[in-house]
DNA sequence: GCCGAAGATGACCGACTGGTCAACTTGCTA
DNA sequence: TAGCAAGTTGACCAGTCGGTCATCTTCGGC
């Protein structure tokens, strides 16, 4: 085992953590398109800078995605203690739509679909969530042939919903993310055509 | 008022017709990102033909747009005299899912955005939409707070599941469309917490 | 077959992108 | 406080984009 490195000098770190919050602002605002010339003047800082804290433009869209998957994960596991199974998985699904509402829902699909890190934080929110589905499951809040990957990806879409409706609609995910936890009841549940997907 | 133009020459008409194609494809592959140089290629012209034939990218965009809501603004009206509103609501919400599914749907919304022509289409399609969910409305198939913008991002929102989700599943909206539908019902209707948009 | 006009062409332009690097500055340790 | 590694900088590079335009080709009326 090498000597532990040297800590990082003090401008660095504060450097690093200027950069993540403007990637998070600009990826937000611009998606994947945001250019690391304006993450770079966002955070006060040259655009090399951006290149010394992360190698590739990928590796600093991965570095945001994962952050807020592993926030999502958090949530999901403090709710598995929930006496509520019920009331557990609507918070779930609320707080994932806000989180996605906020970073921007194909930013963060595209960063996971182009870096196995992001990808393994999602798919630890999905097992997460497989979790809260099945308390639900049994507590006869939704019907028998819905997955967690169901659920995560309806959210995304209520949240889609949102984003493509006109003008600033910041919330109405919540009209349609009611539509679909109804439709997730088992009471006169259609048959689905489909089977589930393994991953969201 | 002007004498009538002098009639456009085959060649026009037949590289007119096969931009439009290319850009179609090209559209559907890439959104709009897609290149015009990759356009040109691929209709078998020099990158100038498309700028002959459309001013800007944007009008290109818009023209293939707006092909694609009066296609399905055509079906819903050959439904609105369907003598099974249930059954039309379902194949209508089908029918505009395959076309968002092929085409894009981002590519979609982004082009209703950026030119009216496109949102006149849009709006045109809209109202063919309301027409349907309130014959389906009168015969007891949906709940009496949801209009046919509600419904139309709602089919939005089954798409972008299906094309959210890892590798090919082209026909994964079926299941979430089954769903949403299900949430739609009058029974066991939660009361919607926000608004209707006034658009999809 | 001729000829004018409409259309097609592709080299070219400027703006912008992600990424590199040699020169310079600064925080930390001894 | 001296010295050096770590960190920062911004000019620069190659590539791509949408869009322009002088030049050439082709259609179609006579």
């Amino acid at each position: 085992m090498p000597p532990a490195a040297r800590p990082a000098r003090v401008d660095a770190v504060r450097n690093r953590a200027a950069l993540l919050a403007a990637a998070e602002a600009e990826f937000a605002e611009r998606g994947t398109d945001a250019s690391i010339a304006g993450i770079a003047q966002r955070a006060g800082v040259a655009k090399g800078t951006v290149f010394r804290h992360f190698a590739t433009k990928d590796d600093l869209v991965a570095a945001v995605a994962s952050d807020r998957f592993a926030q999502l994960e958090a949530v999901a596991r403090r709710l598995a203690e929930s006496p509520d199974p019920g009331a557990a998985l609507r918070e779930f699904t609320s707080a994932t739509a806000e989180v996605l509402q906020q970073q921007g829902l194909t930013f963060l699909r595209a960063a996971s679909e182009c870096s196995p890190v992001v990808a393994g934080s999602r798919d630890r929110l999905l097992a997460s969530a497989d979790v809260l589905v099945e308390r639900a499951r049994r507590d006869g809040i939704v019907r028998a042939d819905v997955t967690g990957a169901d659920v995560l990806l309806l959210t995304c879409a209520t949240v889609h919903t949102a984003a493509a409706g006109p003008g600033p609609a910041p919330d109405l995910w919540r009209r349609y993310l009611t539509i679909v936890v109804d439709g997730l009841r088992p009471e006169s549940a259609s048959p689905l055509p489909v089977p589930a997907p393994q991953q969201p």
